[in-house]
DNA sequence: CTCACTAATGCAACAATGTTGCATTTAAGG
DNA sequence: CCTTAAATGCAACATTGTTGCATTAGTGAG
């Protein structure tokens, strides 16, 4: 994605635009499938620590980007859709968990998924799923 | 549950029954949904830390318990059904959170789940929803 | 372009969570 | 009982995330 779009999701949702913004969410965008938290650390390791804790969530928080979680210690980020709201994700997608590669990718939904739990109301649901991606199926052949 | 079922289910795993074993059991058993780990150790204070640790890993291990994660850093353990096996834990169920108690259940899945990716081949899914329980639905009525 | 104001940053310290090594104790089978 | 391997407790460490505060920098107004 080019920068200047980057800064345009930034002024979109009354973010600053500054360098180490940029600079995550360059990295977050140019990352197959969701990035690692720590990866994102060892790439941009000129920023302080607690600062990519900070911008991360400011991202977050702006609905720039949204966490991946994969059941683990280790969290994951990737870009949101342009449709994503600052206080709601719109986040019917599946995230899948390569067994081999050990990549987060961030799967459409097509199916329409009525969560029939009786009496208890969902408001948000996220499924965490794993096996093998496409990219190592088609290896192994 | 009682305290033989639960030795008995140690046996069936090939795990030695201890105190440290038949308390987090216990108190995992007794509590509505899933169990925190903060509250596990509040619980189970004369329990060492790191038995504790040591101790959930084994029973997870084991297939007694399973870990309930809900998107956050806390985790959340529940017991295994009779069914799960050591290494194949078969939870096609949904792990709700609720957003006014906070308490995690563990509710069957009455859909079949057809996780329709394409070409990543799905081989385990959690599903973590949040909404109102049923308890908190009532009592505002 | 400059100024002023607020948000962002960097650093230090802290807090919470989870792990490893090792010596000691204990469950389980003979 | 006795033996043996597993479980436990303790100390130390590692990782992950947070808070306070002083400094810097982005942004909008003039």
């Amino acid at each position: 994605m080019r920068e200047e779009d980057l800064k345009q999701r930034l002024r979109a949702r009354d973010l600053r635009i500054t360098p180490n913004r940029l600079q995550l969410l360059t990295a977050v965008d140019g990352f197959v499938g969701a990035i690692p938290h720590t990866k994102l650390q060892a790439d941009l390791a000129s920023m302080d620590r607690v600062t990519l804790y900070r911008t991360i969530n400011s991202l977050l928080e702006g609905g720039l980007i949204h966490r991946a979680s994969a059941n683990e210690q280790e969290t994951y980020y990737a870009l949101c859709e342009d449709s994503c709201q600052a206080d709601a994700h719109q986040h019917q997608h599946i995230h899948f968990k390569c067994d081999t590669c050990e990549k987060i990718y961030c799967l459409p939904m097509r199916q329409d998924l009525h969560l029939n739990t009786g009496a208890f109301k969902v408001r948000t649901f996220e499924i965490l799923a794993s096996g093998q991606c496409e990219a190592c199926a088609s290896l192994e052949k």
